[in-house]
DNA sequence: TCTGGGGTCCTAGGACCC
DNA sequence: TCTGGGGTCCTAGGACCC
Protein backbone atom coordinates (compact mmCIF):
# COMPACT_ATOMS: atom_id res chain seq x y z
CA UNK A 1 0.00 0.00 0.00
CA UNK A 2 1.72 3.38 -0.86
CA UNK A 3 2.71 5.57 2.00
CA UNK A 4 -0.26 3.76 3.86
CA UNK A 5 -0.51 5.28 7.37
CA UNK A 6 -0.73 8.45 5.68
CA UNK A 7 -2.70 7.96 3.21
CA UNK A 8 -5.57 6.33 5.47
CA UNK A 9 -5.55 9.58 7.26
CA UNK A 10 -6.45 11.60 4.19
CA UNK A 11 -9.20 9.63 3.16
CA UNK A 12 -10.87 11.58 6.45
CA UNK A 13 -8.70 14.80 5.86
CA UNK A 14 -9.03 15.20 2.11
CA UNK A 15 -8.00 18.73 2.66
CA UNK A 16 -4.81 17.94 3.24
CA UNK A 17 -4.24 16.48 0.06
CA UNK A 18 -1.17 17.44 -1.91
CA UNK A 19 0.74 18.80 1.33
CA UNK A 20 3.15 17.32 3.40
CA UNK A 21 1.91 15.49 5.94
CA UNK A 22 3.87 13.23 8.43
CA UNK A 23 2.33 10.57 10.68
CA UNK A 24 3.95 9.53 14.16
CA UNK A 25 4.18 11.07 17.65
CA UNK A 26 1.62 9.32 19.85
CA UNK A 27 -1.61 8.10 19.13
CA UNK A 28 -4.61 10.11 19.62
CA UNK A 29 -8.29 9.32 20.14
CA UNK A 30 -11.26 10.69 17.91
CA UNK A 31 -12.83 11.58 20.67
CA UNK A 32 -9.88 13.80 22.09
CA UNK A 33 -9.82 15.89 17.84
CA UNK A 34 -13.32 16.15 18.48
CA UNK A 35 -13.56 17.87 21.95
CA UNK A 36 -10.57 19.98 20.46
CA UNK A 37 -12.16 21.35 17.86
CA UNK A 38 -15.46 21.93 19.85
CA UNK A 39 -13.03 24.40 21.80
CA UNK A 40 -11.31 25.96 19.23
CA UNK A 41 -15.20 26.08 16.88
CA UNK A 42 -17.39 26.35 19.27
CA UNK A 43 -20.37 28.03 16.73
CA UNK A 44 -19.78 24.60 14.81
CA UNK A 45 -21.20 21.09 14.75
CA UNK A 46 -17.92 18.30 15.11
CA UNK A 47 -18.67 15.01 14.39
CA UNK A 48 -17.07 11.78 12.98
CA UNK A 49 -18.28 12.80 9.13
CA UNK A 50 -17.41 16.68 9.24
CA UNK A 51 -14.36 15.68 9.61
CA UNK A 52 -13.23 17.26 6.40
CA UNK A 53 -14.38 20.65 6.94
CA UNK A 54 -11.83 21.16 9.83
CA UNK A 55 -9.75 24.10 8.53
CA UNK A 56 -5.83 23.21 7.53
CA UNK A 57 -5.05 26.08 9.88
CA UNK A 58 -6.21 24.03 13.22
CA UNK A 59 -4.16 21.05 12.48
CA UNK A 60 -0.85 20.61 14.45
CA UNK A 61 2.55 21.58 12.45
CA UNK A 62 5.89 19.58 12.38
CA UNK A 63 8.06 22.27 13.94
CA UNK A 64 5.39 22.30 17.28
CA UNK A 65 6.53 18.56 18.43
CA UNK A 66 9.07 18.04 21.26
CA UNK A 67 9.33 14.68 21.94
CA UNK A 68 10.78 11.16 21.29
CA UNK A 69 8.65 9.61 18.38
CA UNK A 70 9.22 8.67 15.05
CA UNK A 71 7.91 9.20 11.52
CA UNK A 72 5.66 6.09 10.87
CA UNK A 73 4.92 7.63 7.01
CA UNK A 74 5.37 10.79 5.19
CA UNK A 75 3.21 11.53 2.43
CA UNK A 76 5.28 12.32 -1.25
CA UNK A 77 5.58 15.64 -0.64
CA UNK A 78 6.47 15.40 2.96
CA UNK A 79 9.18 12.72 1.25
CA UNK A 80 10.54 15.36 -1.08
CA UNK A 81 11.99 17.28 2.01
CA UNK A 82 14.17 14.12 2.93
CA UNK A 83 11.70 12.91 5.54
CA UNK A 84 11.43 9.52 5.82
CA UNK A 85 9.63 6.63 7.94
CA UNK A 86 12.19 5.95 11.06
CA UNK A 87 13.57 8.87 11.07
CA UNK A 88 12.92 10.62 14.65
CA UNK A 89 10.65 13.28 14.28
CA UNK A 90 12.98 16.20 15.59
CA UNK A 91 14.55 15.75 12.52
CA UNK A 92 11.86 15.46 10.37
CA UNK A 93 10.90 19.09 11.63
CA UNK A 94 13.85 20.38 10.78
CA UNK A 95 13.50 19.18 7.72
CA UNK A 96 9.93 20.25 7.02
CA UNK A 97 8.47 22.78 9.88
CA UNK A 98 5.45 23.28 8.02
CA UNK A 99 4.65 19.93 7.57
CA UNK A 100 1.18 18.76 9.08
CA UNK A 101 1.52 15.93 12.12
CA UNK A 102 -0.88 13.68 12.63
CA UNK A 103 -1.03 10.92 15.11
CA UNK A 104 -1.08 7.27 14.08
CA UNK A 105 -4.48 5.61 14.43
CA UNK A 106 -4.15 2.15 14.79
CA UNK A 107 -7.82 1.26 14.64
CA UNK A 108 -8.63 2.35 11.37
CA UNK A 109 -5.38 1.29 9.85
CA UNK A 110 -6.19 -2.32 11.00
CA UNK A 111 -9.49 -1.57 10.05
CA UNK A 112 -8.54 -1.23 6.22
CA UNK A 113 -5.81 -3.43 6.62
CA UNK A 114 -8.48 -6.11 6.77
CA UNK A 115 -10.52 -4.21 4.21
CA UNK A 116 -7.39 -4.17 1.42
CA UNK A 117 -6.68 -8.24 2.22
CA UNK A 118 -9.92 -9.30 2.13
CA UNK A 119 -9.97 -7.79 -1.27
CA UNK A 120 -7.19 -9.32 -2.54
CA UNK A 121 -8.54 -12.78 -1.14
CA UNK A 122 -11.18 -12.88 -3.09
CA UNK A 123 -9.52 -12.10 -5.99
CA UNK A 124 -6.43 -14.20 -4.96
CA UNK A 125 -6.78 -16.52 -2.43
CA UNK A 126 -3.09 -17.43 -1.94
CA UNK A 127 -2.04 -14.74 0.06
CA UNK A 128 0.59 -14.43 2.78
CA UNK A 129 0.70 -11.39 5.15
CA UNK A 130 3.56 -9.29 5.66
CA UNK A 131 2.58 -6.87 8.17
CA UNK A 132 -0.21 -4.36 8.15
CA UNK A 133 0.52 -2.85 4.75
CA UNK A 134 2.12 -5.13 2.52
CA UNK A 135 1.63 -9.01 1.22
CA UNK A 136 2.50 -11.54 -1.28
CA UNK A 137 -0.01 -13.21 -3.54
CA UNK A 138 0.56 -16.29 -5.15
CA UNK A 139 -0.80 -15.67 -9.01
CA UNK A 140 -0.19 -19.35 -10.09
CA UNK A 141 -3.45 -20.99 -9.80
CA UNK A 142 -5.64 -17.69 -10.70
CA UNK A 143 -7.01 -17.98 -13.49
CA UNK A 144 -5.96 -15.01 -15.78
CA UNK A 145 -2.53 -14.87 -13.47
CA UNK A 146 -0.48 -15.30 -16.28
CA UNK A 147 -2.47 -13.17 -18.94
CA UNK A 148 0.36 -10.20 -20.53
CA UNK A 149 2.57 -11.42 -17.30
CA UNK A 150 0.59 -11.01 -14.45
CA UNK A 151 -0.13 -6.97 -15.38
CA UNK A 152 -4.64 -8.03 -15.88
CA UNK A 153 -5.10 -9.19 -12.72
CA UNK A 154 -2.17 -6.38 -10.75
CA UNK A 155 -4.61 -3.95 -12.33
CA UNK A 156 -7.40 -5.93 -11.45
CA UNK A 157 -6.53 -6.22 -8.18
CA UNK A 158 -5.28 -2.62 -7.77
CA UNK A 159 -8.75 -1.37 -8.92
CA UNK A 160 -10.88 -3.69 -6.33
CA UNK A 161 -8.57 -1.83 -3.65
CA UNK A 162 -9.25 1.16 -4.45
CA UNK A 163 -13.17 0.40 -4.79
CA UNK A 164 -12.74 -1.30 -1.67
CA UNK A 165 -10.85 1.44 0.36
CA UNK A 166 -10.13 4.63 -1.93
CA UNK A 167 -6.40 3.99 -1.74
CA UNK A 168 -3.73 2.73 -3.88
CA UNK A 169 -1.05 0.55 -4.13
CA UNK A 170 2.35 -0.63 -6.02
CA UNK A 171 2.17 -3.93 -7.36
CA UNK A 172 5.53 -6.19 -8.44
CA UNK A 173 5.11 -9.31 -10.03
CA UNK A 174 7.98 -11.60 -10.87
CA UNK A 175 9.13 -15.35 -10.46
CA UNK A 176 9.26 -15.33 -6.88
CA UNK A 177 8.55 -13.34 -3.48
CA UNK A 178 12.65 -11.59 -3.62
CA UNK A 179 12.22 -10.43 -7.05
CA UNK A 180 8.37 -9.12 -6.92
CA UNK A 181 9.08 -6.82 -3.36
CA UNK A 182 12.24 -5.07 -5.69
CA UNK A 183 9.94 -5.14 -8.40
CA UNK A 184 6.90 -3.56 -6.25
CA UNK A 185 9.10 -0.55 -5.69
CA UNK A 186 10.00 0.11 -9.11
CA UNK A 187 6.63 2.19 -9.92
CA UNK A 188 5.46 3.71 -6.84
CA UNK A 189 2.99 4.97 -5.83
CA UNK A 190 0.36 2.99 -7.92
CA UNK A 191 2.60 1.29 -10.38
CA UNK A 192 2.96 -2.11 -11.93
CA UNK A 193 6.27 -3.81 -12.38
CA UNK A 194 6.81 -7.07 -14.18
CA UNK A 195 9.79 -8.72 -13.97
CA UNK A 196 10.95 -11.54 -15.76
CA UNK A 197 13.88 -13.89 -15.42
CA UNK A 198 15.88 -12.55 -18.35
CA UNK A 199 15.27 -8.90 -16.83
CA UNK A 200 17.90 -9.95 -13.64
CA UNK A 201 20.73 -8.12 -15.64
CA UNK A 202 18.71 -5.21 -16.57
CA UNK A 203 16.37 -4.25 -13.93
CA UNK A 204 17.74 -5.76 -10.96
CA UNK A 205 22.12 -6.33 -10.79
CA UNK A 206 22.53 -1.93 -11.18
CA UNK A 207 20.31 -1.87 -8.17
CA UNK A 208 21.94 -0.92 -5.13
CA UNK A 209 22.45 -3.78 -2.25
CA UNK A 210 20.50 -2.56 0.18
CA UNK A 211 17.53 -2.68 -2.02
CA UNK A 212 17.26 -6.66 -1.63
CA UNK A 213 15.29 -7.40 1.69
CA UNK A 214 17.14 -9.33 3.79
CA UNK A 215 20.30 -6.86 3.31
CA UNK A 216 19.87 -4.23 6.24
CA UNK A 217 22.68 -1.31 6.80
CA UNK A 218 25.19 -3.82 8.46
CA UNK A 219 25.78 -6.01 5.74
CA UNK A 220 25.70 -3.44 3.32
CA UNK A 221 28.40 -1.59 4.91
CA UNK A 222 30.32 -4.81 5.15
CA UNK A 223 30.06 -5.27 1.20
CA UNK A 224 30.91 -1.62 0.02
CA UNK A 225 34.04 -2.48 2.56
CA UNK A 226 34.57 -5.10 0.09
CA UNK A 227 33.89 -2.96 -2.87
CA UNK A 228 30.77 -4.11 -3.58
CA UNK A 229 27.82 -1.47 -4.07
CA UNK A 230 25.51 -3.49 -6.57
CA UNK A 231 23.99 -6.72 -6.77
CA UNK A 232 25.56 -7.39 -9.81
CA UNK A 233 29.12 -6.68 -8.19
CA UNK A 234 27.49 -9.11 -5.54
CA UNK A 235 26.64 -11.57 -8.24
CA UNK A 236 29.93 -11.19 -9.84
CA UNK A 237 31.53 -12.82 -6.65
CA UNK A 238 32.25 -16.39 -6.21
CA UNK A 239 29.72 -18.04 -3.85
CA UNK A 240 32.91 -19.15 -1.94
CA UNK A 241 33.99 -15.91 -1.49
CA UNK A 242 30.41 -14.52 0.00
CA UNK A 243 30.28 -17.98 2.29
CA UNK A 244 34.42 -17.08 3.60
CA UNK A 245 32.80 -13.42 4.37
CA UNK A 246 29.72 -13.57 5.76
CA UNK A 247 29.33 -17.45 6.43
CA UNK A 248 27.86 -20.37 5.61
CA UNK A 249 24.15 -19.76 5.46
CA UNK A 250 24.55 -15.76 4.92
CA UNK A 251 27.16 -16.03 2.38
CA UNK A 252 24.93 -18.65 0.33
CA UNK A 253 21.83 -16.92 0.78
CA UNK A 254 23.52 -13.26 -0.67
CA UNK A 255 25.05 -15.69 -3.42
CA UNK A 256 21.29 -16.90 -4.50
CA UNK A 257 19.77 -13.64 -3.84
CA UNK A 258 22.03 -11.37 -6.22
CA UNK A 259 20.95 -14.20 -8.89
CA UNK A 260 17.38 -13.60 -8.40
CA UNK A 261 17.05 -17.23 -6.88
CA UNK A 262 14.05 -17.70 -4.35
CA UNK A 263 12.40 -20.47 -3.68
CA UNK A 264 10.42 -19.47 -0.11
CA UNK A 265 6.64 -20.58 -1.06
CA UNK A 266 3.85 -18.29 -0.37
CA UNK A 267 2.76 -19.01 3.31
CA UNK A 268 -1.01 -18.51 4.20
CA UNK A 269 -0.77 -19.21 7.48
CA UNK A 270 1.42 -18.94 10.43
CA UNK A 271 1.31 -18.92 14.18
CA UNK A 272 2.78 -16.01 16.64
CA UNK A 273 6.10 -16.84 18.15
CA UNK A 274 5.91 -14.51 20.22
CA UNK A 275 4.13 -11.31 21.84
CA UNK A 276 5.61 -8.13 23.66
CA UNK A 277 5.02 -5.05 25.17
CA UNK A 278 7.70 -2.27 25.26
CA UNK A 279 7.68 1.68 26.12
CA UNK A 280 9.81 4.31 25.84
CA UNK A 281 9.57 7.17 28.51
CA UNK A 282 9.08 10.78 28.13
CA UNK A 283 12.31 11.09 30.20
CA UNK A 284 14.94 8.27 31.06
CA UNK A 285 14.20 7.08 34.13
CA UNK A 286 16.07 5.93 37.00
CA UNK A 287 15.42 2.38 38.45
CA UNK A 288 16.20 3.72 42.36
CA UNK A 289 15.12 7.37 42.06
CA UNK A 290 11.97 6.81 40.06
CA UNK A 291 11.15 3.58 41.23
CA UNK A 292 7.17 4.09 42.17
CA UNK A 293 7.27 5.10 38.18
CA UNK A 294 8.81 2.48 36.94
CA UNK A 295 7.07 -0.19 38.67
CA UNK A 296 3.36 0.84 37.89
CA UNK A 297 4.75 1.30 33.97
CA UNK A 298 6.45 -2.40 34.62
CA UNK A 299 3.10 -3.91 36.17
CA UNK A 300 0.98 -2.37 33.28
CA UNK A 301 3.09 -3.48 30.37
CA UNK A 302 3.08 -6.94 31.99
CA UNK A 303 -1.31 -6.32 31.96
CA UNK A 304 -0.57 -5.75 28.77
CA UNK A 305 0.89 -8.56 27.32
CA UNK A 306 -1.19 -10.63 28.98
CA UNK A 307 -4.73 -9.32 27.62
CA UNK A 308 -2.65 -9.93 24.21
CA UNK A 309 -2.13 -13.34 25.19
CA UNK A 310 -5.78 -14.01 26.36
CA UNK A 311 -7.51 -11.93 23.81
CA UNK A 312 -5.78 -13.91 20.74
CA UNK A 313 -5.70 -17.40 22.85
CA UNK A 314 -2.28 -17.86 23.60
CA UNK A 315 -0.25 -18.73 26.68
CA UNK A 316 3.51 -18.76 26.98
CA UNK A 317 6.59 -20.61 28.74
CA UNK A 318 9.19 -17.52 28.67
CA UNK A 319 9.12 -14.74 29.99
CA UNK A 320 11.48 -11.93 29.23
CA UNK A 321 12.19 -8.22 29.71
CA UNK A 322 14.28 -5.40 27.78
CA UNK A 323 15.82 -2.52 28.51
CA UNK A 324 17.54 0.21 26.73
CA UNK A 325 19.48 2.37 28.41
CA UNK A 326 20.05 5.94 27.68
CA UNK A 327 23.32 5.43 25.53
CA UNK A 328 21.14 3.40 23.55
CA UNK A 329 22.65 -0.14 24.78
CA UNK A 330 19.97 -2.61 25.35
CA UNK A 331 20.33 -5.80 27.68
CA UNK A 332 17.26 -8.91 27.58
CA UNK A 333 16.83 -11.27 30.00
CA UNK A 334 15.01 -14.28 29.79
CA UNK A 335 13.50 -17.51 31.71
CA UNK A 336 11.35 -20.27 31.24
CA UNK A 337 8.88 -21.39 33.14
CA UNK A 338 7.42 -25.08 33.68
CA UNK A 339 3.65 -24.29 32.76
CA UNK A 340 2.77 -21.89 30.08
CA UNK A 341 0.75 -18.90 31.27
CA UNK A 342 -1.48 -15.88 29.98
CA UNK A 343 -1.57 -14.59 33.74
CA UNK A 344 -0.57 -10.39 34.66
CA UNK A 345 0.65 -11.53 38.16
CA UNK A 346 2.86 -14.70 37.06
CA UNK A 347 4.26 -12.77 33.90
CA UNK A 348 4.89 -9.90 36.39
CA UNK A 349 6.56 -12.56 38.77
CA UNK A 350 9.02 -14.03 36.47
CA UNK A 351 10.21 -10.89 34.68
CA UNK A 352 10.58 -9.16 37.68
CA UNK A 353 12.75 -12.22 38.29
CA UNK A 354 14.52 -11.48 34.91
CA UNK A 355 14.81 -7.72 36.01
CA UNK A 356 16.85 -8.84 39.41
CA UNK A 357 19.77 -9.88 36.45
CA UNK A 358 20.42 -6.53 34.90
CA UNK A 359 22.22 -3.73 36.00
CA UNK A 360 20.03 -1.50 37.58
CA UNK A 361 22.73 1.70 38.31
CA UNK A 362 21.84 3.39 35.35
CA UNK A 363 19.46 5.34 33.60
CA UNK A 364 16.54 3.50 31.45
CA UNK A 365 15.24 4.71 28.63
CA UNK A 366 13.14 1.71 27.18
CA UNK A 367 11.34 -1.17 29.37
CA UNK A 368 9.82 -4.00 27.58
CA UNK A 369 7.91 -7.22 28.52
CA UNK A 370 8.03 -10.51 26.26
CA UNK A 371 6.52 -13.83 26.71
CA UNK A 372 7.33 -16.37 24.03
CA UNK A 373 7.00 -20.64 23.56
CA UNK A 374 3.77 -19.85 22.50
CA UNK A 375 0.92 -22.12 22.97
CA UNK A 376 -2.81 -22.34 22.38
CA UNK A 377 -3.93 -23.27 26.20
CA UNK A 378 -6.94 -25.73 24.76
CA UNK A 379 -4.23 -27.83 22.95
CA UNK A 380 -1.44 -28.49 25.51
CA UNK A 381 -3.42 -27.73 28.56
CA UNK A 382 -2.62 -30.25 31.52
CA UNK A 383 -0.91 -31.93 29.56
CA UNK A 384 -1.26 -34.85 32.21
CA UNK A 385 2.41 -35.98 33.56
CA UNK A 386 1.81 -39.51 35.13
CA UNK A 387 2.80 -40.02 38.54
CA UNK A 388 5.51 -42.75 38.99
CA UNK A 389 3.85 -45.84 40.07
CA UNK A 390 5.49 -47.13 43.31
CA UNK A 391 5.29 -50.35 45.36
CA UNK A 392 2.92 -52.10 42.67
CA UNK A 393 5.48 -54.27 40.14
CA UNK A 394 8.39 -54.62 42.95
C1' DT B 1 18.24 15.80 15.39
C1' DC B 2 19.26 11.95 19.54
C1' DT B 3 16.99 7.46 17.11
C1' DG B 4 9.01 3.85 18.21
C1' DG B 5 6.87 -0.51 18.72
C1' DG B 6 5.91 -5.06 17.30
C1' DG B 7 7.78 -8.81 15.35
C1' DT B 8 11.06 -13.04 13.06
C1' DC B 9 15.19 -15.52 12.48
C1' DC B 10 20.04 -16.71 13.32
C1' DT B 11 24.20 -17.66 16.06
C1' DA B 12 26.72 -19.35 19.79
C1' DG B 13 27.88 -21.15 24.31
C1' DG B 14 26.66 -24.01 28.06
C1' DA B 15 23.83 -27.40 30.63
C1' DC B 16 22.24 -31.70 30.40
C1' DC B 17 20.99 -36.26 28.57
C1' DC B 18 21.81 -40.83 26.32
C1' DT C 1 41.38 -42.02 32.55
C1' DC C 2 41.43 -37.01 31.08
C1' DT C 3 37.72 -37.61 27.38
C1' DG C 4 33.17 -39.56 22.07
C1' DG C 5 29.39 -38.10 19.64
C1' DG C 6 24.80 -37.20 19.12
C1' DG C 7 20.95 -34.56 20.54
C1' DT C 8 17.70 -30.88 22.94
C1' DC C 9 16.83 -26.93 25.61
C1' DC C 10 17.93 -22.50 27.59
C1' DT C 11 19.81 -17.92 27.36
C1' DA C 12 21.77 -13.50 25.29
C1' DG C 13 22.64 -10.72 21.64
C1' DG C 14 22.06 -8.92 17.16
C1' DA C 15 20.45 -8.18 12.28
C1' DC C 16 16.61 -7.25 9.89
C1' DC C 17 11.71 -6.19 8.56
C1' DC C 18 7.10 -3.53 8.52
Amino acid sequence: MDAFYASVELLRYPQLRGLPVVIGGGRRRLDDLLARLRQTYPDREWGPHTLDRIPVDFFPRLQDYAGRGVATTATYEARQSGVGSAMGLMKAAALCPQAILLPVDFEEVRRISRLFKATITEIAPVMEDRGVDEVYIDFTQVPGGQREGGRVLARLIQKSIHQATGLTCSIGVAPNKLIAKMASEFNKPAGISIVMPDDLERLIWPLPCRKINGVGPKADEKLKAQGIHTIGELAARERDWLVAHFGRSYGAWLHDAAWGRDDRPVVTESEPVSMSRETTFERDLHPARDRAELGAIFTRLCEQVAADLQRKGYAGRTIGIKLTYTDFSKVTRDLTIDLATADAATIRRAAGQCLKRVDLGRRIRLLGVRVGKLSRPGETAATAVAEPETGWLF
